[in-house]
RNA sequence: GCGGGUGUGGUGAAAUUGGUAGACACGCUAGACUUAGGAUCUAGUGCUUCACGGCAUGGGGGUUCGAGUCCCUUCACCCGCACCA
């Protein structure tokens, strides 16, 4: 009987979802594991055998759990907001709403495509999910508690003693009474106030005090606006100075925005990533991204005689400890004492900088670091120690948004201040003990300082303690730790995202009430922004709130509202609201009362393992550790860090193969010589018939297998197109593209074959034959547009799910990046038919398996005989898989079931007791070929919740060691001893066999090191 | 520049604590079986040498009886950050 997976797949996936077979249980006596894989936006070009990687993973961890008695939630959904949809609705008209659900069930969208839908994608390969837990962030019913969180941050302040956020209600107490002279709050600037002033204001003004402190706040920021999608974008949302999404251009631009005050947890997020199993690599870019620098803010006051001001100007350092070594001040151009201080005679230099500086965009000032640029303002301060004259310049690496803007150069610690002062001539002055600063800076921290008064032969270390207490005692600063994350823009100004839940009364804003939520997103005629550029959602009809009705109501546009009726909020909430909190929602997904109940939450805890791609470092990752402490902090949830232990799987690339044209390409018009996998067909069968589509230009010609070709060949699969992409040589134009009887120009081109993957062996021998072609395959990002993606449907249907999920592991290291290849597919489909082979040994291959048990002896040993090579074989194979996956190396237990089952082959094995077991550890990774094969051994429950088995030593031990001998290190031969001789016998009994006689050429041995059940290794 | 990672046959990779480098697969070669092969089975396959042997984990050095693994140094590639004071 034939492995007919097809079938198997099918009937064990239907078997799977009408018993429920994965729903997680919400308390259990079992203990709990949560394993969560980071959600998939739906998009409409559906998964390819990329997205899998990290689910067949956890799906293997999470069957491996429930193998070993433990209750496993597994759910998965969909982060179903986001651009695409939005601007497929701009084109299209279609809904986003209707887009999303077709890209997720399945369908055909607006211009006629028929499209897959995620969760049919995911069912055939077999993931056990627990469906009943599925959300959707842009399910009202969702995103009802994603506004209702907007809700709590809002009402909340971030109260410095206590360390935590809390209840607004609690500062508006400490206002009343006392005023916030003694509040200890993360804020906005805000001037002092009494509590006889605070009870003297009215609403809007206490309200507009009020938005200093919130942890959600409004206010005019300068923000990454970008003209061509237009909206705003958060910094991690933006790459080497463009949109991470299209590489569009972005600006600065003051606008009126929601952020959050994440600031507030910079400490949190830094410290709590000491407790957290991630790599190194996520935790350093966490790290860097928050950018903490401890050191010392001082102010120096400017010198009379150059200004009529009084100020001063204040610096941030790092290095108090250099203070004596300040040879001169920096500002950034666009700082606001520049204009004050600058004096008449060089007004017009410092001007005319001023005006290069602000035409230089963020980027160009990035790239033109090596230039030195600035200028003098002709001001000074004074020294706080020493009462010198310190010259006052302006320069472009010193930047407006960090720090104060302003910096005390020290030339002889710092590289930027060395190359500025010598660029200028400014004179050095060193204070490093025994350091020679002539040819650059010492920036080491380990120097001794000198020349700097109190300071004198103090290690930098004690240095800068001393000098931040001189600094305090004095009163002209104090020590101040700097962190670079800044508070998160949380506007966005689109349509296809969660509606904020405010509205505004004379502008400002107030918040919708709970039993409301949620507010809805309206419907607009338009997905653009209005004429007028308010956002999309200024398009929308109803979209004002009746404040005594509670609901929203109809204005017509431009038209005022009657008194009682305000204007909604008309951004949305950005991508990473709804993907903040969402592993709390699986808990308890349908609550209509609560995000998630207090003991759900309280059972499932937090993440145990969680699966992704790396590139959510700085945003998803940062901000879901900020709600996730937010929450903690108001005592909804009883942990303060969402994600115990991450993984994140590598990229698959695709591979395309180049074709390098080594000699003149001859074809008649409109026909390319291509290859045909079929080794024995005629030369000229091998032609196939080229077209050119010339509107898809020189970078998309498309090649087209003719029918008699086709037919000639005999393959169905030809009859497909094969796009063949032509990748634009510097030595070729446009031009000789568009012919193909122009091709003898061409020196390199891409090709890939859409579902061509097996026979890629076959094409790459024709071209390495032939005096025309050179093939080498290039490793790209695998996409659409490159013709290198490989959907994992079509692998389904011609291997089975079971074959997808081993090769996709068996690939290598689940971290690393692999090229997809697929030409060892087969050596995985092998293996599974082989597995089926050893269950079918009978009469015709039928179903056969030997009851008659092992015999073991009373004491637990296993008996002496033939059969025990099986045992071993398995209980080998059990041991090496539990202790693999535990560790999460998932490709190592492929080739353990390979070995073990080739192995049982040989031996013929066809014990029960060894193959029933084998079908469990193997369960995970190929669930429903083991869910067949265990039904047909007669269990009737799934093989799910079947009990991972335990190895035994016994049939482990060896009676015999085969020992490597080696002479000074190399392995010369070996030699079987008992496993139990001594060091002393085995020592004698290597040195007197045939084999060392030679290698000893009669010389006595120095020394014999002989590691029991290991190695020996004679030294002569 | 700083931080993190990777480097092993023709290919993907194994080698968990220093102990036979290349398991397991792919590919390739030869053969068997077959109407056929994208089926199945057998044998071989790191490089080099007629052979004994020699050489091999990016390069160079070191520690050790013994190094892919530990230390120093250097190169290449990938990722992140970047005048962050």
């Amino acid at each position: 009987m034939q492995y007919q997976f097809n079938e198997i797949e099918k009937k064990w996936q239907k078997y799977w979802e009408e018993n429920k077979t994965y729903a997680a249980k919400d308390n259990s006596v079992k203990p709990k594991y949560y394993v969560l894989d980071m959600f998939p936006y739906p998009s409409g070009a559906g998964l390819h055998v990329g997205h899998p990687l990290g689910y067949i993973a956890s799906d293997i961890f999470a069957r491996f759990k429930r193998l070993q008695g433990y209750n496993v939630l597994h759910p998965m959904g969909y982060d179903s907001f986001g651009l695409p949809a939005e601007q497929y609705a701009i084109q299209t008209g279609q809904h986003p709403a209707v887009t999303t659900k077709v890209n997720i069930e399945g369908g055909v969208d607006k211009q006629g495509n028929v499209i897959a839908g995620y969760r049919n994608q995911l069912d055939k390969i077999g993931f056990s999910f627990d469906w009943d837990r599925e959300v959707r962030t842009s399910d009202p019913n969702y995103y009802k508690w994603t506004q209702w969180i907007f809700k709590q941050l809002f009402n909340s302040w971030y109260n410095k003693t206590t360390d935590k956020a809390e209840k607004i209600d609690t500062l508006i107490e400490q206002f009343k009474i006392n005023g916030n002279v003694a509040v200890n709050a993360v804020c906005t600037d805000v001037v002092n106030f009494s509590a006889a002033e605070w009870n003297s204001w009215g609403e809007e003004e206490q309200q507009k005090v009020l938005m200093n402190y919130r942890i959600t706040f409004l206010s005019d920021t300068w923000v990454n606006w970008c003209p061509a999608l237009g909206t705003v974008l958060a910094n991690d949302e933006i790459k080497d100075g463009v949109s991470e999404r299209g590489g569009h251009p972005v600006e600065q631009k003051l606008m009126r925005q929601w952020s959050m005050r994440i600031t507030a947890y910079a400490e949190r997020l830094l410290s709590g990533l000491d407790g957290l199993d991630w790599t190194d690599s996520i935790k350093d870019i966490q790290r860097n991204w928050i950018g903490k620098s401890v050191g010392a803010s001082l102010r120096f006051t400017i010198s009379p005689p150059s200004g009529e001001s009084e100020g001063a100007i204040e610096v941030f350092t790092t290095r108090p400890d250099t203070i004596f070594g300040v040879s001169f001040m920096v500002l950034a151009p666009e700082h606001p004492l520049v204009n004050e201080i600058t004096t008449p005679e060089q007004k017009a230099e410092v001007e005319a900088y001023q005006k290069a500086a602000s035409l230089k965009s963020e980027r160009d000032r990035q790239s033109d670091i090596k230039n030195i640029t600035g200028a003098f303002t002709g001001a000074f301060v004074i020294h706080p120690f020493t009462g010198d004259k310190v010259q006052i310049w302006i320069g472009d690496y010193v930047l407006a948004s960090y720090g104060t803007g302003a910096v005390m150069a020290v030339p002889c610690g710092d590289q930027r201040d060395w190359d500025f002062a010598t660029h200028f001539g400014i004179e050095i002055k060193n204070i490093f003990k025994d350091k020679d600063i002539s040819e650059g800076a010492y920036a080491e921290k380990d120097a001794v300082i000198a020349n700097s008064d109190f300071l004198n032969d103090l290690p930098a270390k004690e240095a800068i303690k001393k000098a931040i207490t001189e600094i305090e005692k004095r009163g002209i600063g104090k020590g101040k730790t700097q962190y670079r994350l800044r508070d998160a823009v949380f506007s966005r100004q689109r349509y296809w995202g969660e509606p904020f839940p405010v509205y505004y009364k004379n502008e400002v804003p107030y918040l919708i009430p709970s039993e409301c939520l949620p507010i809805e997103l309206p419907e607009v005629e338009k997905y653009l922004p209005t004429e007028d550029g308010k956002p999309p959602l200024g398009n929308a009809k109803n979209w004002h709130w009746d404040e005594k009705n509670k609901k929203i109501v109809s204005v017509p546009v431009g038209q005022k509202p009657p008194s009682g009726i305000w204007g909604l909020e008309l951004n949305t909430m950005p991508g990473w609201a709804g993907s903040s909190w969402y592993f709390l929602r699986y808990m308890d997904p349908t609550n209509n009362n609560e995000f998630v109940a207090k003991e759900k939450v309280d059972y499932w805890q937090n993440v145990d393992l969680y699966i992704g791609g790396a590139e959510h470092a700085t945003g998803h990752l940062l901000y879901a550790r900020f709600w996730t402490k937010f929450l903690y902090d108001l005592g909804y949830i009883p942990f303060d860090e969402p994600f115990k232990k991450m993984i994140n799987q590598g990229m698959i690339q695709g591979v395309s193969e180049k074709i390098m044209m080594n000699k003149t390409f001859t074809t008649e018009t409109n026909r390319v010589l291509l290859f045909n996998p079929n080794k024995s067909a005629s030369p000229d069968q091998r032609i196939v018939m080229p077209y050119v589509d010339e509107n898809d230009g020189y970078q998309d010609a498309h090649i087209y297998y003719s029918k008699d070709v086709a037919d000639n060949v005999g393959f169905e699969t030809v009859e497909k197109h094969v796009p063949i992409s032509f990748v634009q040589n510097h030595e070729i134009n446009s031009e000789s593209m568009i012919g193909l009887s122009h091709m003898e120009g061409f020196k390199k081109a891409v090709f890939v074959c859409e579902g061509g993957f097996w026979y890629k062996g076959a094409f790459k021998r024709f071209f390495e034959g032939s005096d025309k072609f050179i093939t080498t395959p290039e490793v790209e990002k695998m996409s659409k547009s490159k013709y290198n993606v490989q959907t994992p449907d079509e692998l389904v249907e011609k291997f089975g799910a079971d074959t997808l999920r081993c090769y996709e592991m068996f690939l290598g290291p689940l971290e690393q990046h692999k090229p997809w290849d697929t030409q060892g597919i087969t050596g995985v489909h092998g293996f599974l038919k082989k597995l089926w082979r050893l269950y079918h040994s009978g009469e015709n291959e039928s179903f056969y398996v030997d009851e008659t048990p092992i015999l073991a002896s009373a004491d637990g040993s296993p008996h002496p005989s033939g059969e025990l090579e099986g045992a071993k074989s398995l209980h080998k194979t059990i041991k090496k898989v539990k202790e693999d996956i535990e560790r999460f190396s998932f490709n190592t237990p492929v080739s353990a079931f390979m070995i073990c089952v080739n192995e049982l082959t040989a031996l013929k094995c066809n014990k029960r007791e060894i193959l029933e077991p084998l079908l469990i550890i193997l369960a995970p990774y190929a669930p429903h070929i083991a869910e067949e094969l265990w039904a047909k051994l007669g269990n009737t429950e799934s093989i799910t919740y079947a009990v991972f088995p335990k190895h035994n030593d016994a049939y482990l031990v060896e009676s015999n060691h085969k020992y490597p001998v080696s002479f000074n290190g190399k392995m010369r031969f070996m030699l079987e001893l008992p496993a139990d001789m001594s060091k002393e016998a085995i020592e004698k009994e290597v040195l007197a066999n045939e084999q060392a006689q030679k290698y000893l050429e009669g010389k006595t041995p120095k020394k014999v090191i002989v590691i029991p059940q290991k190695i020996v290794n004679v030294v002569v």
